[in-house]
RNA sequence: GGAUGGGUUCCCGAGCGGCCAAAGGGAGCAGACUGUAAAUCUGCCGUCACAGACUUCGAUGGUUCGAAUCCAUCCCCAUCCA
């Protein structure tokens, strides 16, 4: 009777095996993928960002890859968030199974949660207010603290994007980012626009860094130097571009501005990696209806027949 | 064989008689996260029965009320002379 598209969702740290085992769902379940990955997203940005090719594909479409220019400033959540349910919504009108699979939680969140996103950000207001930190970062809290002593109240006077942010609303609204959003507690609660099933993929700590730093050594071995030095002739350079702050991007300019080795860089990026990978872990581990695996331990026909039964589950019991 | 500089908590690295479980950084662990999110930020970080106690600063012995800090010997390391 209810019509609200069943939705599966794979969720995990990098290099877990998100991409394989999607792919394998998609195809034993007739499904298509809808990326939720910030960096693959990205047209020109590939081996850095583990966009599977054509081949990891094996002929299942995947969407919301290469949905936006690296010159393109204006691609944020917001962006993503409507892409992302307009491809929702097509799989679905097509008798397909939406499979959204990524490791960038606020993207997730906003594509299952209800965010409103509610007021854009305005260059110039934030660029002042960027200076005015820079300047007096108290004086900006204490500003903030007057006009929103909510969200002052759960920021860190440190956290320098959300303390300008919130200023940003404020001057541009002339209302409280708090009075604007729902808090985080709510957003993390998925609104009833789908029914999903969010499975999450991890394994044993020690052996998800090794496989990391795996990892990156073979896209070094693949041409990540050359991709991202490309980018860089072409005048795209992390300073002038923010999806050039990519992990495996913004690590070598020095190189290629010659500051810095390239065995350093690839250290950092191996590092940096690490780290956004504990950052995605403690995400995730927030949504209590996760249903998790360590794909190390549990076969991928097994994933997907415990996918199935609560796929199923689910329906029925609606 | 001689000279000099060193050996500090997982790593790097300060400390040079008490205010030292020992600055700072890194790693690691935990957490936050609403239009920059692969970003930005926070906390913990010798052990424990934890407002206290205990074990640490190459080893051993000594000086001292008191040492990572001073002395002696020994063991390693680096550079230089032979």
């Amino acid at each position: 009777m209810n019509e609200k598209p069943v939705v599966l969702c794979i969720v995990g740290p990098t290099a877990c095996g998100k991409t394989a085992l999607s792919v394998a769902a998609a195809l034993a379940l007739n499904g298509e993928i809808v990326s939720a990955d910030a960096v693959a997203a990205y047209r020109g940005l590939d081996i850095g960002s583990a966009k599977p090719n054509v081949s990891e594909r094996k002929g299942v479409p995947h969407h919301l890859i290469d949905c936006a220019e690296i010159t393109d400033d204006s691609f944020t959540v917001s962006t993503f968030r409507s892409l992302a349910r307009d491809a929702i919504e097509g799989i679905h009108s097509r008798g397909k199974l939406p499979i959204v699979v990524g490791g960038s939680g606020l993207y997730l969140d906003a594509i299952f949660a209800d965010m409103r996103f509610s007021a854009p950000s305005d260059t110039d207001v934030r660029a002042s207010i960027e200076n005015e930190y820079d300047t007096d970062r108290n004086a900006v809290f204490e500003a903030l603290k007057r006009s929103d002593p909510v969200t002052a109240a759960r920021l860190h006077p440190n956290d320098k994007r959300r303390v300008v942010r919130a200023m940003e609303v404020y001057r541009i609204t002339g209302k409280s980012f708090s009075e604007l959003n729902a808090s985080f507690e709510t957003a993390q609660q998925e609104d009833d626009t789908y029914r999903s099933v969010r499975i999450g993929l991890n394994m044993d700590r020690s052996l998800l860094y090794e496989r990391i730093n795996e990892r990156v050594e073979q896209m070094i071995a693949d041409g990540l130097v050359e991709e991202a030095f490309h980018l860089f002739d072409l005048g795209y350079t992390p300073d002038r571009y923010r999806a050039m702050q990519s992990i495996g991007y913004a690590e070598l300019i020095d190189v290629y501005r010659d500051t810095d080795t390239i065995e350093n860089a690839i250290e950092r990026i191996k590092l940096n990696t690490r780290h956004f990978a504990k950052r995605q872990i403690t995400w995730f581990k927030r949504n209590r209806s996760t249903i998790w695996f360590d794909p190390l331990r549990t076969p991928t026909e097994e994933i997907i027949s415990k996918i199935t039964e609560y796929i199923n589950g689910h329906t029925d019991n609606n």
